[in-house]
DNA sequence: TTGGAATGTCAACAAGACTGACATAAAATC
DNA sequence: GATTTTATGTCAGTCTTGTTGACATTCCAA
């Protein structure tokens, strides 16, 4: 056995790295997919509400660029939840060909439902590990983003201060 | 502004944990997203290519309370990889019932392919963040899981010394 | 030996991703 | 002013991958 410092790179080592942001990512949305379940909605819809939620009046366009699917699979997610009165699209005032996207209070409602399950097992597991482990979890999942995520990341991490 | 000690637990920080989630996940499976794509594979089959490779001789039953699928669905994926020549399904020597899987030489390549460019992003990764950040990312995903779903993961750990 | 439990397969369906084509309205450009 | 580009929405169709239901086979225990 060697020393940890020479380990850390063998590829058993990042094979249970893969391992592990597997079955970690599975902890990570079970919380929220159960609730999403009982309504019939999907990670979809919690994807649209979240960045909705942290950036009130984006379009169309950068929605989905930050979300990285296409404006059809969008279209349909945001269709249900302005029809179900959870998003309200306004027609932009400088430009009318956009639409600015908000959540209603039922859509501030149920995304705050969402993130505080996600967010009660990150904290229990930032409490967990501890503060160093958390400053070193972040700078790993920051260094394994492309570097197109990691400005969108950075974007919305400015966007709120 | 707060000392770092007091502030790691605040909802923003652990909202931007929840987006450092996201992002880093979608970098995590893109480079094999590729390849699984150009062959008209998907996700499934290379979850189910990495644990047979992992376990061999595994039975079905095992590989889905793995992966967390019903049998059904993973039979789908497995009935193209046997197809495809990359699996193969034994039937077992004590119980007739289990199916024992393995992965043909073909299968090994492919999934020696895709844990590849995996390995090579987790690589640059912890490369990039040091020893310290590596293991604290260990620590917070270990965390972060289902306790089921640990003991999985620690199961596969030992399996492989 | 018979009936239940475990294991795995096949069929049908749904969510949610995709592409491609097309329509509309507004902005930008020539 | 005419044309092109941009932003968005919609329809149709496909693919992956999840689901449930029905069923066959095998094992085991009453």
């Amino acid at each position: 056995m060697q020393g940890e410092t020479l380990l850390y790179l063998t590829d058993e080592q990042l094979r249970q790295g893969a391992e592990a942001m597997f079955f970690a990512y599975r902890g990570f949305t079970a919380d929220p997919d159960r609730i999403l379940a009982s309504l019939s909605y999907g990670r979809a819809h919690h994807r649209a509400l979240h960045f909705i939620h942290g950036a009130p009046g984006t379009t169309v366009n950068n929605l989905l660029t930050t979300l990285g699917v296409t404006k059809q699979s969008l279209n349909r997610v945001l269709r249900t939840l302005i029809g179900d009165g959870l998003v309200e699209s306004r027609v932009g005032r400088v430009d009318k060909r956009e639409r600015h996207l908000y959540l209603t209070p039922e859509g501030e409602a149920l995304e705050r439902e969402l993130s505080e399950v996600q967010r009660a097992r990150l904290r229990a597991a930032f409490r967990d590990a501890g503060p160093e482990a958390v400053a070193g979890f972040r700078r790993v999942l920051e260094a394994m983003m492309d570097p197109e995520m990691r400005r969108q990341y950075e974007r919305l991490r400015e966007g709120r201060g």
